[in-house]
RNA sequence: GGAGAGGUGGGUGAGAGGCUUAAACCAACAGUUUGCUAAACUGUCGUACGGGUUAAACUGUACCGGGGGUUCGAAUCCCCCCCUCUCCGCCA
């Protein structure tokens, strides 16, 4: 969530950001938060001030019955009640306020980066630039979801058997693919100097509101009812969340993380007739690239990540372009995001297969993660995340771009891991 | 799931209604000393939200796991909840 102190000393700079996301709640909200954080201060300084006075009579208290004047005492404990009286009303006053606020500051989404284009949805994203060449496929070349079938790799079917729509099960070859992919794109973000991490994939409440999944979409995450948990959609959930309460040391940073952890989203309503196959799922898996860094090496370390997924793609030779977000398009809590999307030549089709995004302060304002500067000032640090990679669409790009009459190769880089180079 | 013991600042750990403004030690930071390192000594050393100021200085409040309560006054007493540890049960 965005700082009180931003909404107070650049309001129109948030107002302005804000209107680039399309957002036409965002002045109303911006100006109720400006009107009931000045309610509160007001409350809080006249109930300060109160408490100093009933503090320093207590004390006296003290003093008079310890000098054996019990009656000036009780004549001063009488004077305090109402006082007492007071201190509660505006107590219950102030944390009224506090909750009212809270849940606007809630509603509030991230403001977009000056560079961030203005624009209502994907058609206003800017490419940035487009890389590798799109294959020529055979007549008769077929997408993925037939290929599956065709080479017995995927099976959505027994997957509806035991668990419902969304939930494959990868067989043979297709899961060594799987299993190579997670394996080749871990190992490349060691070598890029990201510590491997295996979190739990389920988590609390407060780890939602943490990277700020809660209150903002609820619906989507699968929900553990009887222990109050939450699958996670992603990794960034509870690994960003290990950092929450903390503050670290300037020679630790940049904290770099990567997780594989399979992934669950709920997709509530979002079922339509270009989500076949591996387009979309309930569960899918997904190497994640965190990073903590300071406020001013942010952006630098964006382009940094973005490099890193540009590489991946390279080196699967999947043609790909990269998108700079336009604000309607971009997350609720990102300031600036680029999606990468790979070229699905069957479907011919652009694919998401990553999003890299800075949330500058946004998460770590929630998360109270901080970092003591060479001032000695405690400062809110910069979150960053970025798919590296999720899997299922660069199956799919891979199994229609390198399908041929004689099966589909797999590309060099892979095979090390797979074992094979070509599934027929 | 059952029984017990605990949760205090960056860490260890005292405090058991007003002598606390949370002791002491360690760590950290600054300084003194020193050829360098180490050691010793001195000093500094919480966070959040306010007031104040050009900025500081200064100043108020809250915070001893969380939430309530008792009291003029709570880290301390009472109630509820959460978590950790030990033992038992179950178990990959």
């Amino acid at each position: 969530m965005l700082l009180l102190q931003t909404l107070r000393e650049e309001t129109d700079r948030v107002i302005e950001g804000l209107a680039k996301r399309n957002f036409k709640e965002a002045p109303m909200l911006v100006n109720e938060a400006l009107t009931l954080d000045k309610q509160r201060r007001d409350i809080q300084k006249k109930g300060d001030d109160l408490k100093a006075k009933s503090n320093a009579d207590s004390k006296k208290i003290g003093e008079l019955i310890k000098n054996g004047k019990a009656e000036e005492a009780n004549l001063l404990k009488n004077q305090i009640a109402n006082d007492k009286q007071a201190i509660k009303a505006d107590e219950e006053k102030l944390s009224e306020l506090e909750k009212k606020l809270q849940d606007i500051l809630y509603k509030i989404p991230n403001v977009p980066h000056a560079k961030v284009p203005a624009g209502k949805g994907a058609e206003d994203n800017k490419n940035v630039f487009e890389h590798g060449v799109v294959p020529q496929l055979y007549s008769g070349a077929l997408p993925h979801w037939e290929l599956i079938k065709k080479y017995d790799i995927i099976d959505f079917d027994l997957g509806v058997k035991i668990s419902g729509a969304g939930f494959p099960v990868y067989k043979g070859k297709g899961a060594k693919l799987q299993r190579a992919l997670i394996n080749f794109f871990l190992a490349e973000a060691e070598r890029a100097g990201y510590t491997e991490l295996q979190p739990p994939i389920v988590v609390n409440e407060a780890s939602g509101y943490g990277t700020g999944q809660l209150p903002d979409k609820e619906g989507q995450m699968y929900f553990v009812n009887a222990d109050g948990l939450y699958l996670i959609p992603t990794a960034e959930v509870p690994i960003t969340n290990l950092y929450r309460d903390v503050i670290l040391q300037e020679e630790n940073l940049p904290v770099k993380n990567v997780g594989y952890t399979p992934c669950f989203r709920r997709e509530a309503g979002s079922w339509g007739a270009h989500v076949r196959g591996l387009n979309r799922l309930h569960q899918f898996d997904k190497v994640e690239i965190v990073q903590i860094t300071k406020p001013e090496d942010s952006y630098n370390v964006l382009e940094e990540m973005c490099k890193h997924v540009q590489g991946l793609l390279g080196k699967l030779q999947l043609p790909y372009r990269k998108l700079l977000l336009c604000g309607g398009d971009m997350g609720f809590n990102s300031a600036m995001t680029y999606d990468m999307e790979v070229f699905s030549a069957a479907q011919q089709r652009w694919l998401e297969v990553s999003s890299v995004s800075n949330f500058e302060t946004y998460q770590a304002n929630r998360l109270k993660l901080r970092y003591k500067n060479k001032e000695g000032k405690m400062q809110l640090l910069h979150t960053l995340n970025g798919s590296a990679l999720a899997l299922p669409r660069i199956v799919a790009a891979l199994l229609e771009n390198n399908q041929t009459e004689n099966g589909i190769k797999i590309p060099e880089v892979l095979q090390k891991y797979t074992g094979f180079d070509s599934i027929n």
